[in-house]
DNA sequence: CTAGGGTTAG
């Protein structure tokens, strides 16, 4: 019991915002990137990335939402472990601590766990052959394996039964093959044993067996070090049980063991997937202050960690730390810190760290390729990824099927058909890149966005042929096009194949039939449609039932609304609302569709549709469908009129925003809103070099709100 | 997988 664990956590937090970068940017950098991260300006790059505004408080952004505070973060660790002389360090996480009469303690070990070297095995061909004998004999039988161990060819050394314990396979041999050893009482349990076989049963994914021989290890007095622990924990993350993790890390300092550098960084990772930023940071700075020099396995837990909670700053931090401890990136590293450059919605500097990779001399791989595609793609940058494609087809940089399908993933989000065409053919005449499930259903979202039905209902003939089996996005692909194409018969029959496949109808799928709905509204077909959303999820349609009776009260919408959309998935919340509004437009229940905005709005759906300056006001529709924009505008009208007759103060410039189209979703939303405008008389003009952008003036809006009254007055 | 940590698609 030498070291408690409270030297973990009575872990002084220094002031995230008071972090320095600009230490390091006196010494030459390692890598130039991590120049364009600490200086002000963007790369070369257009606007996206500098659009979110930027927080320099690392760590705060996403997980200020998931984690409560940072106490009951701690509380785990602390209600358990931490000493009654520190409860500042819980009670103010923002203060910089600093107890100059406590020396610090160290937290990790600063050398590695030496190996016991085991002496090289003279050729035993003879024991290998049975070890593959072990591995080929059915596996079902216990008694029969444990029979035929009675017939090992050499006598059971420690050696051999290393041997034999690092080349049995599945799990269940090695395992079995361990218990027989101990039974035999012939040769001493080591460790090492007991080490080679929960590696095994990691492979397994067997966690309660890894831990049955780790209690067994301590029946028995086997001790238990840096690599089973590293082991237990790695397995325990493997299968998602975070808190074992924890548990067996704790264990581990209770016990007086002090981790070394690759327990410590495999905690490090337990923390970060358990999206405990704060925790990791200050784990990671009392190991820095321990001596320790944290690897580029670190970082990679670090970057993949800020990525995951979009965390802009904490990546440059990354960067910072690697500097300041002159560790190099590899290839791994780049390719994590890619990914969060792409998580955090930094195309242009995930393109700046790209190209400083390839100047570096590191060669890309299949992972970074597909990193820095689906970049590109999702930020709708069709020529750089055109041109990273010919790169990748110039250099004969490395191709996979994961990549093909990132690439034609790609090709759907920038409208790139021919080019997918292309790549599908390829993938067909490949060898080893055969187009699975994920590739066609990418083409057929390419064809379902484009509404051409023939081809995308020739790939579905073709899937069913080949035996390639349809998922519920490819279903719901599938049923956008038809929709959009009204084929309503054709949908129908789509949808009852979907069903009869087992396919479960998702939040996504039930979305496509609700905006499907809307155009099928006044049509013979819109029953059809229906009845496939009354399949697919029965509450929808109540509440579409109930929003269309104009005697249920607001209150009682309000409290159905508030019960579908918690139940919905957060990314269709909105085009949810969005459809319902559309449906209530088409039947004409105006006020309806206004209290349902007013919903939207109030729960959040909607964060972005008014921005306000001193200089101007901006009314943000691209999100939303023709029905919900064209209210949102018509309640902008109606408030701005207030405001006006208040006279209360307003803005130079007014602008309302639609978008150009470019968005797959937005087609004819600004035709849409130019048509409303007009037939509300509104003074909004179309911009000339905004594209997609309405403009009115301040007087404009006054003499309209006037002459209004004027008319009103006179009727 | 010759005892342990990180990096691949809607």
């Amino acid at each position: 019991m030498a070291t408690p664990l409270s030297s973990i956590v009575d872990v002084y937090f220094t002031d995230t915002k008071r972090r320095s970068f600009t230490n390091s940017c006196k010494q030459k950098p390692l890598t130039k990137f991590f120049i364009h991260c600490t200086s002000s300006q963007a790369p070369s790059t257009p606007t996206p990335d500098n659009k979110k505004k930027n927080n320099n408080n690392i760590g705060s952004n996403k997980n200020k939402k998931k984690n409560t505070s940072l106490s009951d973060q701690l509380a785990p660790l602390a209600s358990k472990t931490l000493s009654s002389a520190t409860p500042f360090a819980i009670s103010n996480p923002k203060s910089t601590w600093v107890n100059p009469t406590k020396a610090k303690r160290i937290v990790v070990s600063p050398e590695r766990q030496k190996r016991v070297l085991y002496s090289p095995t003279p050729h035993l061909k003879d024991l290998k052959l049975f070890v593959h004998k072990l591995n080929d004999s059915d596996s079902s039988s216990e008694s029969e394996f444990l029979a035929s161990l009675e017939e090992i060819p050499r006598p059971l050394t420690r050696e051999n039964a290393l041997l034999i314990l690092n080349s049995l396979k599945p799990w269940q041999k090695t395992h079995l093959f361990l218990n027989w050893i101990r039974t035999q009482n012939s040769l001493p349990m080591e460790t090492i044993f007991y080490n080679v076989t929960m590696k095994s049963l990691r492979f397994g994914k067997q966690f309660s067996l890894i831990e049955d021989l780790a209690h067994q290890m301590i029946d028995d007095g086997v001790e238990l070090d840096n690599i089973t622990y590293s082991t237990i924990i790695s397995c325990a993350k493997k299968c998602n049980l975070f808190d074992k993790a924890v548990h067996w890390f704790e264990r581990m300092y209770k016990t007086g063991l002090m981790p070394d550098e690759v327990t410590y960084s495999a905690i490090l990772d337990v923390y970060a997937r358990l999206g405990k930023v704060e925790e990791v940071i200050s784990l990671y700075e009392r190991g820095r202050a321990s001596g320790w020099k944290p690897d580029p396995i670190t970082f990679s837990v670090l970057g993949k960690m800020f990525g995951e909670a979009g965390d802009y700053d904490g990546i440059r931090y990354v960067f910072q730390e690697m500097e300041s401890v002159r560790v190099q990136p590899n290839l791994g590293v780049y390719n994590t810190l890619l990914e969060a450059m792409g998580k955090a919605g930094k195309p242009g500097f995930a393109r700046s760290l790209f190209e400083e990779m390839i100047e570096s001399g590191i060669a890309p791989n299949e992972k970074t390729l597909t990193a820095v595609i689906k970049i590109y793609g999702k930020a709708r940058w069709s020529r750089d990824a055109l041109e990273l494609w010919r790169r990748m087809k110039e250099n004969g940089w490395p191709m996979d099927f994961i990549l093909y399908n990132t690439l034609l993933n790609m090709c759907a989000d920038v409208g790139l058909v021919e080019e997918a065409e292309a790549l599908f053919r390829d993938m067909k005449q490949s060898e080893h890149c055969k187009p699975d499930s994920w590739s066609y259903t990418a083409m057929l979202n390419i064809y379902g966005s484009q509404g051409d039905v023939d081809r995308a209902m020739k790939l579905f003939e073709e899937m069913c042929k080949l035996g390639v089996e349809l998922n519920v996005m490819g279903f719901t692909c599938l049923i956008q096009c038809l929709g959009r194409a009204m084929e309503f018969d054709g949908l129908v029959r789509v949808f009852d194949i979907s069903v009869e496949r087992g396919i479960k109808p998702d939040d996504r799928l039930c979305g496509c039939l609700l905006s499907v709905l809307s155009m099928s509204q006044g049509s013979k077909d819109e029953e059809k449609v229906i009845g496939c959303l009354q399949r697919a999820n029965p509450k929808l349609v109540s509440f579409i039932q109930l929003v269309e009776d104009e005697k249920n009260s607001f209150e009682t919408v309000k409290e159905e609304f508030k019960g579908i959309m918690t139940n919905a998935a957060v990314d269709v919340r909105r085009p949810f609302c969005n459809c319902l509004i559309d449906i209530c437009r088409n039947k004409d229940l105006l006020e309806r569709a206004h209290e349902l905005l007013y919903l939207g709005t109030s729960y959040g759906l909607y964060p972005s549709l008014h921005n306000k300056t001193d200089k101007e006001w901006c009314l943000d529709v691209r999100s939303l469908s023709v029905g919900a924009a064209l209210t949102a505008l018509e309640e902008w009208m109606w408030t701005l009129t207030k405001i006006v007759k208040r006279e209360e103060k307003l803005p130079e410039l007014f602008l309302a925003q639609t978008g150009t189209g470019a968005h797959k979703f937005a087609q004819g939303l600004n035709i849409s809103f130019a048509s409303h405008l007009r037939k509300l008389a509104a003074p909004f003009r179309q911009s000339e070099e905004k594209v997609g952008c309405f403009i009115a003036t301040r007087e404009d809006l006054v003499s309209w709100v006037l002459s209004n009254s004027t008319a009103a007055a006179a009727t």
